[in-house]
DNA sequence: GTCATCCTTCCACACAGTGGTGAGGCCTCC
DNA sequence: GGAGGCCTCACCACTGTGTGGAAGGATGAC
């Protein structure tokens, strides 16, 4: 969480962000000299930057510490109404959904995860709402169609601070397993995952890619392994290559 | 949108916020000039500030200007999953929506706005998507609830500032109209709404009151005017009083 | 009672933030 | 093709803002 000195003009902006990061993080309200430890700044410098933010209301406070705001909100808000991306995908994914009968969803590449965009449930009975947000792994589910897209360069990276890793359904996978099944992906045009993540579900991906051709988000369908039996996945896997091929139309 | 100095120690800070809040308020990519000249900032000092934003993920530009980042989406995730609000009143709305078949929603008060912080569809066909960060006026539906129960000094500002309004329907409410309005309202214990900020659609609220018993929140259903005929309002009316409470008291 | 934490306030210094200015790029209009 | 806007960015000397150590209180555990 902590890092060295990224060298900017704008300290003090620096590290409210800093705070501000260390509070999305913890899941819980956080005590003063908690979070000045986290984002490693001296207590006084801590609270002065965390009352600046209650009075704008990206913080709230009670007995137990510091919480994010509801001014957070806004933000996001303005973000998904703004951004071309999440735009041209609503509809799109309304009609995955209806054609499919499964839950499509939206996911951006943001460093070596995913985040959940935008999610229209299918008519499986759906539980909770809005991960919108969340933040999921690159090497499981739909992740792999970003993983796949990747430089060389930044792949070895990526390769590098991975290191095997287990799936839900307790396979191993080493990183030879990965890098095949990656080039496999590639060709393909689209990835697909069984119980990795979450064990009894299934999905289906294809990476949207953006005005310079890279793989910057993708398009998933979600469901229970009964719903997407193997020899429909070859039929979902070309839905979501036009999905996604629609997506990158109208964003870009 | 623009104040004179609040007299702060951290300027900077406080810059940047308003930058931020110019972007979440511009509903589309502003030009670098542009949002010096709402934010009420030199060019040069707006461009530093949003550099370190864009930096951070909290801003994103393209050949239009600059737009509200993903970065923002976190702040929001980690407020709805960490507010004590958020999570009583989740269960709840569900099972509003399951009871009544109507779609129940939770609000909080900011200034002289309300939020919507979760949102739960009934049976009848949904149209769009999550609101959720959408702000709406306090004089209108839900929002009457929240006004309802201010503190009378701060009544009478809103009430100054607000003026005569025209409601969806028609109807225009002078002061004493709407004064009187929330007395009834006080007395009752919901709000009710029937065409009042959409055509054709009717709701009925009720505050949650927080721990020193203030109304920050409220919780609503909302439905087309043919699922709420006024013979039912009450009913509903004292079923919201019990979410409202059970919320309070799960939250609180 | 004592001791350990944690939060808050204060203040003088130093350096981070400021913003006027000008160069360079990319338009559009003539 | 050239002139005139408008936008973005780099530069830099000045100064007032942000800094953080230290001291004062409040609270809780034992």
């Amino acid at each position: 969480m902590e890092q060295a000195k990224p060298a900017t003009s704008m300290r003090s902006l620096e590290r409210a962000l800093d705070v501000l990061e260390v509070l999305d993080a913890g899941h819980h309200a956080l005590r003063l000299s908690e979070i000045a430890r986290r984002a490693g700044l001296p207590v006084a410098t801590t609270q002065r930057i965390l009352g600046v933010l209650e009075a704008r209301g990206r913080v709230e406070r009670d007995a137990n510490g510091y919480r994010p705001g509801v001014g957070l909100i806004f933000g996001a808000h303005a973000y998904l109404t703004s951004s071309p991306l999440v735009g041209a995908a609503r509809p799109v994914l309304q009609d995955l959904a209806g054609a499919t009968g499964l839950t499509a969803s939206l996911f951006k590449r943001l460093g070596w995860s995913r985040v959940v965009l935008a999610r229209v449930a299918g008519d499986a009975p759906l539980r909770y709402e809005l991960p919108i947000g969340e933040r999921l792994p690159l090497h499981l589910g739909a992740g792999k169609a970003l993983a796949a897209h990747m430089e060389p360069a930044e792949l070895e990276e990526f390769l590098a601070q991975l290191g095997d890793h287990t799936l839900a359904n307790g396979t191993t996978v080493d990183r030879d397993d990965f890098v095949a099944e990656l080039r496999s992906i590639r060709e393909r045009g689209y990835s697909q995952a069984r119980g990795e993540r979450e064990p009894g579900m299934a999905s289906v991906a294809a990476p949207v890619l953006d005005a310079e051709g890279a793989a910057t988000a993708a398009v998933q369908v979600t469901g229970a392994l009964a719903d997407i039996p193997a020899e429909r996945v070859p039929e979902l896997g070309l839905e979501l290559q036009r999905a996604a091929l629609a997506i990158s139309r109208r964003a870009y």
